[in-house]
DNA sequence: ATAGAACGTTCATTTAAAGGAACACCACAA
DNA sequence: TTGTGGTGTTCCTTTAAATGAACGTTCTAT
């Protein structure tokens, strides 16, 4: 079972503050909170609230979970992590997913209905991408937008990859 | 400033529990915590510790940010919802953001640094963007890549619309 | 009906998170 | 030197979150 880790939040507090060159104090009075408070977090005791971690979210303009997930990733069985992020209702239908591949993955995935459409655009990282055996290299800003009714494959190699992947179902029986 | 809500936390929980068609109890017992504790939680009323959120998230088998992250938008001034998802750290910077516009919205957004493409994708509803004087619609699955070193606007009529939008910073200075 | 078991709520108590002041420390300037 | 202003830490106090038991419900089975 997952358990929860002080000590990354911690470590994540004193980075992201220090990313930016602040003291401490500084971020405790912006945030409005104690200081005694922010050092002890950052010492990785204590167990904030969740008020306490939105005021700082929001002081480091990270978007939340940030400040709690594991900082070396709890990836997938194969080295893949997916996150949805929205899921449109309006025909053609459009799924919005967050995708993360660790440095030397191969991620085969099986044609989807047909019409589907499947683009990316790499966040950061570099990542191959597209249909099996028509694969192109991808780098940081680059986008692909491929036919996803044929199988098709991700493929890292020294690098980690992030990215966004929208699927548009092109359904050609949707006369709705 | 961004502002707290209560409520959203516990519509969410709620949502996710009946959801699996659990009762208060079995999730409170399931997640050890006190079911008096969690029936508060739902209310609206509280201010969960990070473990309290975290056990729960993991009963819940949800990404964790999502028990905070609003659920009937709470919309800025302009009817513009704007939430960061990711930000890379390579060359060129890319950044990825969830946007949400209200119907009869219209949003000025001023020039970026120079060299800046910007990129949307409707994932659901329909929107008018692009540079000013050249705006484009854009209806569910549409992309649009255009130069956001420039004035542009991004304009609803009867409609929400959903998107995703990268901001790929080329910039020209960048010999790293 | 009526006992039983489940539900979700409310309350008093316990526990610990948040706050505030004092502290030791290091810089830099008078 | 000796201040003065900053750092981050460690206390003690105050506040409120988490608990556990008791409560009023509802539903089912006896």
């Amino acid at each position: 079972m997952d358990k929860l880790s002080l000590g990354t939040l911690g470590q994540h507090l004193q980075a992201l503050r220090l990313a930016r060159g602040w003291s401490l104090s500084q971020l405790a009075a912006a945030a409005g909170i104690a200081k005694s408070n922010l050092s002890r977090l950052e010492q990785g005791n204590g167990n904030p609230t969740l008020d306490t971690i939105w005021r700082l979210a929001v002081q480091l303009g990270v978007p939340f979970g940030t400040l709690v997930a594991p900082i070396a990733v709890p990836l997938g069985e194969d080295g893949v992590e997916v996150r949805l992020i929205d899921q449109g209702k309006d025909h053609p239908q459009v799924d919005a997913y967050w995708m993360r591949c660790a440095p030397h993955t191969l991620r085969h995935a099986e044609p989807h209905t047909p019409g589907a459409q499947e683009s990316l655009t790499l966040i950061s990282g570099a990542l191959e991408a597209g249909p099996e055996g028509a694969t192109k290299m991808l780098v940081a800003g680059d986008s692909l937008t491929f036919a996803a009714d044929q199988p098709h494959a991700y493929r890292t190699h020294d690098t980690w990859a992030t990215l966004l992947m929208t699927i548009v179902y092109t359904g050609q029986g949707d006369t709705l």
